[in-house]
DNA sequence: GTAAACTCTGTAGTAACTATAGAGTCAAGA
DNA sequence: TCTTGACTCTATAGTTACTACAGAGTTTAC
């Protein structure tokens, strides 16, 4: 099976199997006399995995390391288990913050009021910085960075 | 003052400072002779701007489009109070998604037991591909594509 | 034989920065 | 005046997981 079949068998695009060899998620394959891959159908299954992790966000590296540990099967299986804790963690705390932006952007869509036009429009406004006691703007304290990932 | 002194009191890095200025969300200033950059305190308010735009995750595009309706203020907000509200929507749905996303790694941390091995460890098993009835692969629905933003 | 369809490698683009290289500028001290 | 260190400049590469080309070669069908 050429590189076309096998993309369309498995749902990924061409690009990314390639980008997948490339990166060493899949082992290359053999070539044909006119330097074509080659694929048996073992790669189905290998692509299937990676769409499955995929699917749960897990980054490539992290893909990578499951892809060793699958391949010395007698080694502790505690990796494995640290690698979904740890994600599972990052996701929560990636929901925290999203949750608080979205109490941040539901106030701050209240600001409009009934304006009419931009300089009258809460919005804007309310995204200005504080205004402080002195306009020469003498001391600025470090406000936290921001939520994102 | 000089970009160094900007950067510690904006909170922006250096770097982040004259990529604004590349991306036009911040307006080159004059320089000195030795080539500069000399900024007023007024930068600092705009700077002030972005960053609070940047906390509700706004993209710099959406920030550069809420900055050109602040400089023209009679038109009317409508503008605005769209893009949040667009903003809102990716937000709730990201945090579905990530709710999913959340569920099924709880789920697939059950499945380890108490493998010791990696071979044993049920979660590895859970990512390979589902058993088909014919192991030749003859058919594969496309699934759809992952949950990623 | 030729045209269409396919595949190859290599490169650039995406978002919003961060980090570096190599050069130039400035301020203070000896 | 010279030098040292701190600062700044531009330009480029790296980050993630791809996607989208360009330009070339290969295969297949007619």
């Amino acid at each position: 099976m050429k590189i076309g079949e096998l993309a369309k068998r498995s749902g990924c695009s061409i690009q990314t199997i390639r980008y997948y060899e490339k990166e060493g998620l899949i082992s290359a394959p053999e070539r044909t006399e006119g330097n074509f891959r080659l694929y048996n159908s073992v790669v189905l299954e290998k692509l299937s995995f990676i769409k499955n992790c995929r699917a749960l966000d897990l980054t490539l590296s992290e893909i990578k390391h499951l892809v060793s540990l699958q391949n010395s099967p007698e080694t502790p299986c505690e990796a494995v288990n640290e690698m979904i804790d740890t994600h599972l963690l990052a996701v929560e705390s990636r929901i925290e913050d999203l949750q608080k932006l979205h109490g941040n952007l539901k106030q701050l869509r209240l600001k409009c009021g009934n304006a009419r036009s931009v300089d009258q429009c809460g919005i804007l406004g309310e995204l200005l910085p504080k205004p402080e006691r002195s306009p020469s703007g003498t001391r600025n304290e470090r406000s936290p960075s921001g939520t994102r990932k």
